[in-house]
RNA sequence: GGGAUCAUAGCUCAGCUGGGAGAGCACCUGCCUUACAAGCAGGGGGUCAUAGGUUCGAGCCCUAUUGGUCCCACCA
């Protein structure tokens, strides 16, 4: 007995479906020299997160790609895994531990790595059982984790291969400086936010002159670290001062005055401060001119003090090498104070001292730190580099050349840009929660030892070796992803056949955080490029356009979207409407929409399921085909082939919209009324059995067309229609098929749904009731057009509401008072008296003359009223005016209309 | 300062190599027609930002302008 919902739940379904997916191991990949790999690793999520829309986005286009794949024959494998984000994770390891009172210091670094990782294993799997939810064909069989030991493994052999290539160094350099993370970031971790600050004028006295030099800066707590003002060399006003010295205020310290064309002569006075150990221009100045670095900042935002110079000394005898490592200032009185605090103090202190010559406000861009938004603080410190120039020269080759192309191909561009501008990349953080440095320095002589493994003694004296505290930016494992994940460096049977991975998807905002990095990181230490395209997408945003975030509170929780709808609905919605590399909105209308679709498909089977019992199942080559089976075959074949083209070309949401109005509008709104008249008023058993072949082939192919996009609903349908295949995301995907190309009957179906359509607008514009049958009259000179015609009669009648349906050659016997619509093939003919219900729309036309009447008097009672005249906007009495004369004219048009019937 | 991108129906957006202006939602009218009211049928509504140019032909290509968004760099 035929059993069917009347509207498909997707809540009662997609758990159990997915659970058989993984069981039946449908996701599992493996090397198969037989087919052709086709490979995607997923963007690894971070363990801190939770799914959110964008994550939705870039699984839901992956998925799509990776299903379309495998069902066209591919070896596909979506490599799964999650990144260990080593300044979240650890921000929120200790955001945990300060509840209990406790401090990473109290558990120590053991102690710390221990909790980081029960962390882990508590939460790093949520976000994993929430791509499930999605619908992820990943093949969990291989998942990865950023800090696994085999990526562990890639990330000390590249790190050593850097070393010994002198690729990576370690130095003094200036770097960002996070007060609140206390760690330093890359320059792709710094984000520019707008701010309002001040523009301080200081007057510097001159030693040898008297006089006193006027400089501006916005952060006049750095002035204390002051080691020179500059000039340029080539200003005609300060050319007296060359080679003389000021007096630093409050320190009354000797400073020199240097020429250095970084001194602008545009920009205000001309003079400018020079703080080489907290600022990156400076900091080049101090190198050309030799100049001493004073470090008057804590690392954790504070001025620094007497016990900070004694901590410096004291490390500084340990042996570190000392190169380049600044002098750091006992700050006297301000010693102690945030930079914040001293910044008031100081200015406080210049301006009693007269050398405060004005404030002005000032908007200004202020670096922040993209994890915790902090201000960032340009320090000299202790850092590992990665030499960028000779990794990116290739890296930019290989996109330059279309070994590795964008999509959509404007990304190329801002790719380019921003490998052509890359500096030495930061790669060391001061976190535990990480890679730990593979790179250990003599207690004794320090000595540097960098090495995969540890060794015991210092090869140079036989000392104590201590390995590096820092771990490595997290973006160093990410940046290995494609490779690390496969095997390497190990040459591993899955590294050869699925490396070079085929497609990379992901948002526009990680271009040169991860993209870039991967991109180098392939082709220098693999030799070849890490995938062939890049598939760009934008951001999902709020129904007004806004960054979906924590603290607008805007954010639309993806699960709740397929709590209510299911995950197809969220799914299809991401991707109609969407093009690759363009932001969009999230409208729950679109998801309801979409939802609606899979219901319409959902009941179209049902129509089908109902109308097959007690029809023979015959083949499709065997059946007896109609015009209207072969136009929507022909038409379900061009489908096919435009659905896989765009595919290919990554166009998701076009290929979608084409299947979607295939199966709404072509099959459903058109062929299944087609064949109604066939199952419901026929007796003809070899054309029910041509229209069941024919619904169940257009069905199951559609399905198959869509299963990548709706991959529950499709495959929950496929299973029930027993196709002797045990699921549809196994199936092969549609081809084209010559045989099944068929012009003549596109043409056909084409002429007789224009007269479908004639006759309906017709009825509505001469108010036929709907139920009111008539009798009409097709008239064509062209034989084919009449016969074409005659075959389509039944449908014709069934679509048009029509009793009988007669076809001749020419008008001759149709009244003169018939009406007719002109089609492309053929005019329609109507007898008048046939159309309309004549008491019946007396009645109605009387029921709009008294609406009109009432509308009349509302406006006339307005217009009449002489307050409303002298006071009422001009435009809202012009308004009035001309509702009226609208009234007045449609209330002429049906009283004519009255008199003409009665 | 450099670059990218957008401007198409009331709203949100598609429109793929230049050739008949589209979808969803909203709106209006009529229908509970034996798959589906999460539906069916019909309908209104657009100077494709502006001004030039190329072309037989421009929403699409070129130039300029206006307005919006974003990225990068710099800002003592």
């Amino acid at each position: 007995m035929f059993t069917m919902a009347k509207t498909y739940d997707p809540s009662a379904i997609e758990d159990k479906i997915y659970s058989r997916w993984e069981e039946n191991g449908y996701f599992h990949a493996e090397v198969n020299p037989e087919k052709k790999p086709y490979t995607i690793v997923i963007p690894p999520p971070n363990i801190t997160g939770q799914l959110h829309m964008g994550h939705a986005l870039d699984n839901t286009l992956q998925d799509i790609i990776i299903r379309f794949k495998r069902m066209q024959g591919f070896e596909a494998l979506w490599l799964p895994g999650t990144d260990h984000a080593s300044i979240a994770t650890e921000a929120k390891v200790v955001e945990s531990m300060r509840e209990e009172g406790l401090t990473k210091e109290m558990l120590g670094r053991d102690g710390f790595l221990k909790r980081a990782w029960d962390w882990r294993e508590k939460y790093g799997s949520r976000i994993v059982s929430q791509l499930k939810k999605l619908g992820s064909s990943c093949d969990w069989a291989r998942e990865r984790f950023t800090l696994d030991e085999g990526c562990s493994e890639a990330v000390r052999t590249v790190f050593v291969k850097l070393y010994d290539e002198d690729l990576i160094y370690r130095g003094n350099r200036m770097v960002n400086w996070c007060p609140h993370c206390r760690t330093s970031i890359s320059d792709a971790e710094v984000e520019y936010e707008e701010q309002d600050g001040h523009f301080w004028h200081l007057l510097y006295p001159v030693k040898e002159t008297g006089e006193k030099l006027e400089l501006a800066t916005t952060r006049p707590e750095t002035m204390l670290g002051d080691t020179a003002v500059a000039v340029n060399p080539a200003d005609p006003r300060y050319a007296h001062l060359h080679g003389c010295h000021v007096i630093l205020p409050l320190l009354n310290k000797e400073i020199p005055i240097v020429l250095d064309e970084h001194a602008d002569m545009e920009k205000g006075t001309g003079v400018v401060k020079i703080t080489p150990a907290h600022d990156p221009n400076d900091f080049e100045v101090g190198n050309r001119h030799g100049l001493p670095r004073v470090r008057c900042f804590t690392y954790d935002g504070h001025m620094t003090g007497a016990a900070d110079v004694a901590a410096a000394a004291e490390a500084l005898k340990k042996g570190a090498a000392a190169e380049g490592e600044p002098e750091v200032l006992d700050c006297g009185k301000y010693a102690g104070m945030t930079t914040m605090e001293a910044r008031k103090e100081i200015v406080k202190d210049l301006e009693a001292a007269g050398l405060l010559k004005s404030v002005e406000p000032l908007k200004h861009d202020v670096g922040t730190c993209y994890r915790c938004h902090s201000t960032i603080e340009p320090m000299v410190s202790k850092q590992w580099f990665v030499r960028m120039l000779p990794l990116a020269e290739p890296a930019i080759k290989a996109v330059e050349d279309g070994v590795i192309r964008f999509v959509p191909e404007r990304f190329t561009k801002i790719y380019l840009n921003w490998m052509r501008g890359t500096r030495d990349w930061c790669i060391s953080r001061q976190l535990w929660w990480g890679h730990q440095i593979p790179a250990w320095y003599c207690d004794d002589c320090g000595h540097t030892v960098v090495a995969k493994e540890a060794t015991e003694k210092c090869p140079t004296c036989g000392g104590k070796l201590t390995q590096d505290p820092d771990t490595l930016d997290t973006w160093f494992s990410s940046a290995l992803w494609p490779f690390s994940t496969l095997g390497w460096p190990e040459k591993t049977p899955e590294l050869d056949y699925f490396y070079p991975t085929s497609t990379l998807v992901t948002g526009y905002d990680i271009i040169g955080f991860w993209v870039s990095r991967m991109i180098f990181s392939g082709l220098a230490y693999t030799g070849q490029k890490p995938f062939d395209t890049v598939l760009i997408h934008g951001i999902v945003r709020d129904d007004k356009g806004r960054k979906m975030s924590k603290s607008l509170g805007n954010g639309i929780d993806p699960l709740e979207v397929i709590e209510k709808y299911g995950a197809d609905a969220l799914r299809m919605m991401l991707v109609t409407g969407n093009s690759p590399g363009n932001d969009m909105r999230f409208y729950w209308d679109r998801v309801e929409a979409s939802r609606n679709f899979i219901n319409k498909v959902w009941n179209a089977t049902r129509f089908m399921m109902m109308n097959m019992e007690g029809v023979k199942a015959v083949p499709l080559s065997e059946a007896q085909l109609a015009a209207e089976d072969k136009w929507i075959l022909s038409r379900l074949n061009t489908v096919t082939k435009e659905v896989t083209d765009n595919l290919e070309r990554f166009e998701l949401g076009i290929s979608l919209q084409k299947v979607y109005d295939f199966v709404w509008d072509e099959f459903c709104d058109w062929y299944i009324e087609m064949v109604k008249p066939r199952f419901y008023r026929s007796e003809d058993q070899a054309g029910k059995e041509a229209a069941a072949a024919t619904l169940r082939f257009v069905l199951l192919q559609a399905l198959k067309l869509l299963h990548p996009f709706i991959p529950f609903a499709t495959e929950e349908i496929f299973c029930s229609l027993e196709t002797g295949e045990e699921t549809i995301m196994r199936s092969a995907w549609p081809q084209y098929d010559k045989a099944l190309h068929f012009p003549e009957e596109e043409q056909r179906i084409a002429w007789a749904k224009e007269v479908v359509r004639a006759v309906r607008t017709l009825r509505v514009d001469m108010n036929v009731p709907a139920a009111k049958k008539v009798h009409m009259t097709l008239v064509s000179e062209d034989e084919a057009v009449r016969g074409a015609l005659a075959k389509s009669r039944a449908f014709l009648c069934a679509l048009a509401g029509a009793e009988s349906v007669s076809i001749k050659a020419d008008k001759a016997g149709i009244p003169d008072d018939a009406v007719s619509a002109v089609t492309a093939a053929c005019s329609v003919w109507i007898p008048l008296n046939e159309l309309v219900d004549i008491a019946k729309e007396i009645e109605r036309l009387e029921g709009e003359v008294k609406r009109l009447d009432g509308e009349l008097a509302r406006s006339d009672g307005m217009l009449k009223n002489e307050k409303f005249i002298s006071r009422a906007p001009q435009a809202k009495i012009d308004a009035e005016k001309e509702k009226r004369e609208k009234y007045a004219k449609m209330r002429e048009e049906v009283l004519t209309r009255l008199s003409q019937l009665r």
